[in-house]
DNA sequence: ACGTATCACTTATACGTATAAACTTTGTAT
DNA sequence: ATACAAAGTTTATACGTATAAGTGATACGT
């Protein structure tokens, strides 16, 4: 009555039905293995092969319409930079994920937050939900939940009292990197606070996990605030005094530990003789630099078949207890010349 | 007669109808602001105001059902790594098609391409399809269209047969370094293939306009096959004769130019001096190093809004012509001291 | 011979939406 | 007064699927 008519259209479960000389119903049984229904040999194998010639595949929006949820788990990614280890870690989780028939769609979206996010995600009726921490609200998550959603999943530095979470624990990095500074010796340190203030979601903890792992010690932090261009950072550790100079420094992550041991090499300062430096996530190319550099190494990579078979198992039961942790990186560190 | 009750459930436009005590219909025109259609203001505002109270957001499957197809711009993507450009180009174009009303969906799925691939993409009727130039096949095509995808847009280093392309050239970044290295003066040229398979697709291209620009000139490139590791890439180096060792090279990208001149100093060489390198991408990092890196910068970002915007007039024309470049990447060199 | 299982299907229906078509008012020209 | 249009709304329906419930067969035990 509505549609104008389009050229050739995708074939249908009906489609199939009418070459294969069934009933839809079959169709529908024979592609979906549907268990305590019989059907014989013969008629599944018409049907397969009816569905094979005209290129069949069934419409997502019907099946999820029809069954009030869909197959797919929703990761709702706003502007935030993908990480080395997040970014294979969720493209493993896709991979995995897949293999329980489940579909791993990132979905670029606002930065909104709480209800009025989750009824953006919640229209979409996936099967679970995995977003960062600070997104979920009570009300979102029970928004979520009454759209059907199975499971919500947090992700953030600490488990979650709205879900279960996937910590990815950046307090563990700081302290890791300090108590081996300490360990080295080292008394007076300064953590690397980026200028650049999206990434404040990872430095914030970062910076707090080292604080406070100095402050069992008995050892004070400085805060240095460092921008990611070279000029930038040379103006900073130029306008140290030699006396207040920190002899050991975090420097967040191996990107700015690099800028910062470049700046601070150029003005005359022995790595790490006169200061030493870690940074965080081992990048590959912290072993070229010359001291080769000191980092945090964040694991994980392995957990990803576990998470995948947990997050399947959630899906299938409904599982909705918060303060769970589903997954939680380990921090060691990998030491090298630079500190 | 099927589902079992499972407490509160979404309110669906039916629910709003009834709150505001109007038709479904009346909702559904109200939602979308429905043109050729006449409702009161009064009407109009009760609607909205329940709809907000009941926290109503549209079932997207029963929407594209209806439709017949979706608002999303499918983006398929398999295991390969998304470099530093790409990936703020990809941000970019998903926030620009949402403000035209699109959602950019990146769908991890395997790795296969033609009709099979395409059936998979097509199960969520989306309008438009947005995938690497090498995984279309004609039938594969074919099979989208019929889907009611309006527009199949790949992605790849040449304008492709099948449908409107996002050139990335990855033959003029080739061709810009050799050029480059040929204007410094340098006759015995090497270009480097990454030994990691899953860099092929772009490593070919970038070798091949490499070549292309030194057999125009008169020189002839040697292909050096390099893995990224420092202790293989060193292998690689010290099995060079003192005169047939290259005198510029161009080293596919940042990472591995960075790799090679590390284990090139190590085993004596000076750069630029025995030796002149060129990258490519222009990573911050580059410019840390000692030489500072010379590299190849790949243009794009700014074009991401005029993608979006011609990817949004093809949507609504379900404009299909093949062979057109809609968005062209530019390659210039960056002239620093390793070259 | 008759009831009853079991098998192998088919029929009928609901999911939530968008939209063509029908319908009821109300206003306006003849 | 009557026709007729315009405004504002409702009714009815289709999209493609999954699944409960129904329907004929055929087999089997007594």
């Amino acid at each position: 009555m509505t549609d104008p008519p389009s050229g050739p259209r995708p074939a249908t479960s009906t489609d199939v039905a009418r070459l294969a000389g069934v009933s839809q119903a079959t169709v529908s049984y024979v592609m979906n293995d549907a268990p305590g229904v019989k059907i014989s040999d013969s008629t599944r194998e018409r049907v397969r092969q009816a569905a094979e010639q005209l290129g069949y595949s069934p419409h997502a929006s019907a099946r999820t319409l029809r069954k009030g949820r869909s197959d797919v788990v929703l990761m709702p990614v706003p502007d935030i930079p993908v990480g080395h280890l997040a970014g294979r870690f969720f493209r493993e989780l896709g991979r995995l994920l897949r293999g329980h028939g489940h579909t791993l769609v990132m979905y670029g979206d606002t930065d909104g937050r709480g209800a009025t996010a989750a009824r953006e995600w919640a229209q979409w009726r996936p099967a679970a939900v995995l977003v960062a921490a600070d997104r979920l609200t009570r009300a979102g998550v029970r928004q979520l939940h009454a759209a059907g959603v199975a499971t919500v999943v947090a992700m953030g530095p600490r488990p979650s009292l709205l879900a279960p979470t996937l910590v990815f624990d950046d307090y563990a990095i700081g302290g890791c990197a300090v108590e081996h500074l300490i360990a080295r010796g080292r008394r007076r340190l300064g953590v690397v606070v980026p200028a650049e203030p999206e990434l404040a979601v990872f430095a914030g903890p970062r910076f707090e996990g080292a604080e406070r792992a100095a402050a069992a010690r008995g050892v004070a932090v400085r805060r240095i605030v460092l921008p990611s261009d070279e000029a930038g950072a040379a103006e900073v550790v130029a306008g140290w005094d030699a006396g207040e100079r920190p002899d050991g420094i975090f420097a967040y992550n191996d990107d700015y530990a690099m800028v910062l041991m470049r700046v601070m090499q150029d003005a005359g300062l022995a790595v790490p003789g006169d200061v030493a430096v870690v940074g965080a996530d081992d990048l590959p190319l912290g072993r070229l630099l010359r001291p080769r550099l000191t980092s945090v190494r964040v694991a994980g990579d392995r957990s990803a078949a576990q998470v995948a078979d947990r997050l399947h198992q959630m899906i299938v039961a409904a599982e909705r207890e918060a303060g769970v942790v589903l997954f939680e990186s380990s921090a060691e560190i990998v030491h090298r010349e630079s500190s």
